[in-house]
DNA sequence: CAGTGGTCTAGACCACTCT
DNA sequence: GAGTGGTCTAGACCACTGG
């Protein structure tokens, strides 16, 4: 007479389990949970596969198993942020691409020790000459672009949704392929309406949120009523 | 010697016999690609599994089974559309929480006769004397808060991240429980800072953008440079 | 009623990693 | 070497939906 699936009453029980355990606490091996809950590993599974995408839990391959993933671990990143450049980053990859008239800046976020990011921006080769020489990794990339090549940035219409992780940026986030992470893409122009760049950030959507700033508005927008 | 799963090889696979398919073409049913690619229905549901995640497949109970989901479906939603409030919409519920204290305004979100998004609002009942008779959902509410009750809205923070759809979210968007999601919070003050409202929106990934705006910037945030 | 997806089982083998 | 998670199989039963 249950509706409710068994890999969700696991769940469930799991998750009671996890709330009263500390950080990092060795989580049972799946095989024990199947007998203590008499179900299937199979099912055991799907419960903690579910856990393990809200970021409750983590799985290491090897004798060290899943254990009960660090909380409040959740970085607020602003939008301005993100599109000036990120302060704190680990590596930055320039690469030409295709047939040398594309430059690829690429920067893993990193927030405790932890990658939560990755930074993807664009520019035209023939926009910027000798950038890869010029280019000082330990500024904005913004900033860089405002000051040697006299660019004056308009206003931006970034844009952001879910995806899965695909396997190289799973790599890249320490985490398995198909985890569900938070893109924010956006297209940034010249004031003069000339594209300069095309960024994607993807964020470790267990990790990180996303901050944004709207201003007062003591106006609505009026609609035609029918 | 092939470090690739299984059910990745199934998915590339299956990829490639989508893409070349119409929308809505019906998918051959799970036990006869099992038998086509020599695999256990298992394998060839977990590849399933993640392109009815990336929204690239549909699938229904019964009789009809899989299909190729309709592409190009995104719809673009505005940050400031949700914070005003949606103009479509299905289904507005106000109901009291808890000790009466609490008004919760919950509306769908639907495009393209599809259902795309939650927006769920939490009030204080004692701050809006009356409100369950006197809302009138044809309205933006925060349009009829400022009207009614003369709230003057300050500025927002909103935040932003991606999340899994939970049973009842799930069921009202049409999709299956632990889809991603992207979840916007905000809480709105008025301008002298006095709590106001507190909103959460919820869209299914797969089916929509949220854009957002930022102004120009002339200006650079400076950095300490060690 | 027949066929579909949704769930579940019991078992197997592998790669990895700590001891 | 022992124990972990990652993958995979073959089979089963159920709920639902169309003809």
């Amino acid at each position: 007479m249950s509706a409710i699936p068994r890999y969700y009453q696991a769940k469930t029980k799991l998750l009671d389990l996890l709330s009263e355990l500390p950080d990092n606490t060795p989580f049972p091996p799946e095989r024990e949970l199947a007998e203590l809950f008499g179900m299937s590993r199979t099912t055991i599974r799907k419960a903690l596969d579910e856990l393990v995408l809200e970021g409750k839990l983590i799985r290491k391959a090897g004798r060290q198993g899943t254990a009960v993933a660090p909380r409040k671990q959740v970085h607020r990143l602003s939008l301005d942020a993100l599109v000036q450049d990120l302060a704190t980053r680990e590596s930055i990859v320039v690469r030409t691409v295709g047939a040398q008239d594309v430059i690829n800046v690429e920067s893993v976020l990193v927030r405790g020790d932890e990658p939560i990011g990755v930074r993807s921006t664009y520019l035209r080769a023939s926009q910027f000459p000798g950038f890869a020489e010029l280019y000082d990794r330990s500024a904005s990339l913004r900033k860089f672009l405002m000051d040697r090549y006299k660019i004056r940035f308009g206003e931006l219409h970034p844009w952001c949704t879910t995806a899965l992780a695909t396997p190289r940026i799973a790599g890249m986030l320490d985490v398995r392929p198909a985890t569900p992470v938070l893109s924010v893409s956006w297209m940034a122009h010249d004031f003069r309406g000339v594209p300069v760049e095309r960024s994607w950030v993807v964020l470790r959507g267990d990790r990180a949120h996303l901050t944004m700033h709207l201003p007062r508005t003591d106006h609505v927008v009026r609609r035609s009523t029918a």
